[in-house]
DNA sequence: GGGTGTCTCCCCCGCTCGGGGGAGGCTCGT
DNA sequence: ACGAGCCTCCCCCGAGCGGGGGAGACACCC
């Protein structure tokens, strides 16, 4: 059976295009369409989709409210893809930690918004987009040079949670970074999760994934 | 016939915690002690041990120095197992470079330590830090080609457990691995655990820094 | 046939982890 | 002087994780 998509955003435009691109595959169907995040609930207990594509920005309730509203009030909720114009839009933090699936860039191309609903709908995660890539870049090696230190200090990450980070790649766990950093697990806990949030990741397993596929870190 | 444990570090306290936790085990014996890598090779040579466990930083002769003098001067040599303090303290790779056969951290849980031991005396590397890089460079894509197939069967891990590993490698949870294999989540836990014993890893984030360190996973 | 290895599932248990809150002190820029 | 941001630490709590056992079914090889 096929997988069955929602589309929710207040552009007719970006609806028709999304319809077109995931109405080419024959295992993609899209079951309905809204213009706002207030008019999500409904069609959805009606329709039941497996996934949800949603904007962030949208004039009455925007995608971060109705993700909420999705999840605590239906019960065996779809997934939720949230789709953003520009990466890095603290919306999209906000949104996945609301409890989205993965995100969706408007520009991205078919071929990818194809795989990414085709993602979600198995249940996998689109934690570590493109975006985190780039963010993630500006830290480089990121030992001392003045460049790097002042890209850390306007990127999302805080040096200390991009120390945090550096330790979790090292396969340390919360007592050991605490000991490492001389300050209490609790400090490292908040560090910790501050990380996961801004990494959209659920865990530090998946933490210390984004990092290897943003190049935060490298191999070898 | 038991596992016959050579013991080697400066500090006393280590050497009878070792041999109290080693002691403890119906299969292990400890055979004899010494306080510095230089006094190494005569025991060795006397005791004829299975297993070598040797802490890095010693004072006269250090672990590294004892470990290439053990394996250069002794036919059939020991296992030798390198105690250190902290992870990622760059004797401990030089010390697998040495030809040692894996590595111990002190603050190892007892079941850790006599894992540790029993692995290295059944002739299995400890491989998280250095050397999985070679074993599982074998696995390549390790898609569907028949070479890296056969590369599964002979090398540790099962072509079960590497697929485990790899759905580990895209941020899966156990129960969410359960479900892509339509197995139990007991089942998971199982191939879990076998993986996280093979690669001497500690937890599934070990694993996956592995995964990536070993180029068993590739970024990007 | 018997052994070996893999895959499957089960029990119990303890601990780490991560989320939910909050709070005080610090530096910095305005 | 004030707010903003960061670092630090605290509480409670549930869930997932990992260890240590064991066990049955099956395929393969000697």
């Amino acid at each position: 059976m096929p997988v069955t998509v929602l589309l929710v955003d207040d552009e007719p435009l970006v609806r028709a295009g999304l319809r077109a691109v995931l109405e080419a595959q024959p295992d993609i169907e899209v079951v309905g369409e809204a213009a706002d995040g207030a008019a999500v609930i409904p069609l959805v207990r009606r329709l039941r989709p497996d996934v949800v594509a949603m904007d962030v920005r949208m004039p009455l309730m925007d995608g971060i409210e109705a993700t909420r509203a999705v999840l605590r009030t239906v019960d065996r909720p779809p997934k939720i893809l949230v789709i953003t114009t520009f990466e890095n839009d603290e919306y999209v933090y906000e949104a996945l930690r609301a409890g989205a699936d993965g995100f969706l860039l408007k520009r991205a191309r078919p071929a990818e918004i194809v795989h990414a609903v085709r993602l979600v709908a198995e249940g996998e995660s689109l934690l570590f987009p493109a975006s985190v890539r780039q963010l993630a870049a500006e830290y480089g090696a990121g030992d001392g040079n003045p460049a790097a230190r002042a890209a850390l200090r306007r990127a999302a990450l805080t040096e200390r949670e991009a120390e945090v980070l550096r330790l979790m790649t090292r396969g340390l766990s919360n007592a050991e970074i605490a000991a490492r950093l001389v300050v209490g697990t609790e400090t490292v806990k908040s560090h910790v999760s501050a990380v996961l949030s801004k990494l959209g990741a659920r865990d530090r397993t998946q933490a210390v994934i984004a990092a290897y596929e943003s190049g935060f870190v490298a191999p070898g």
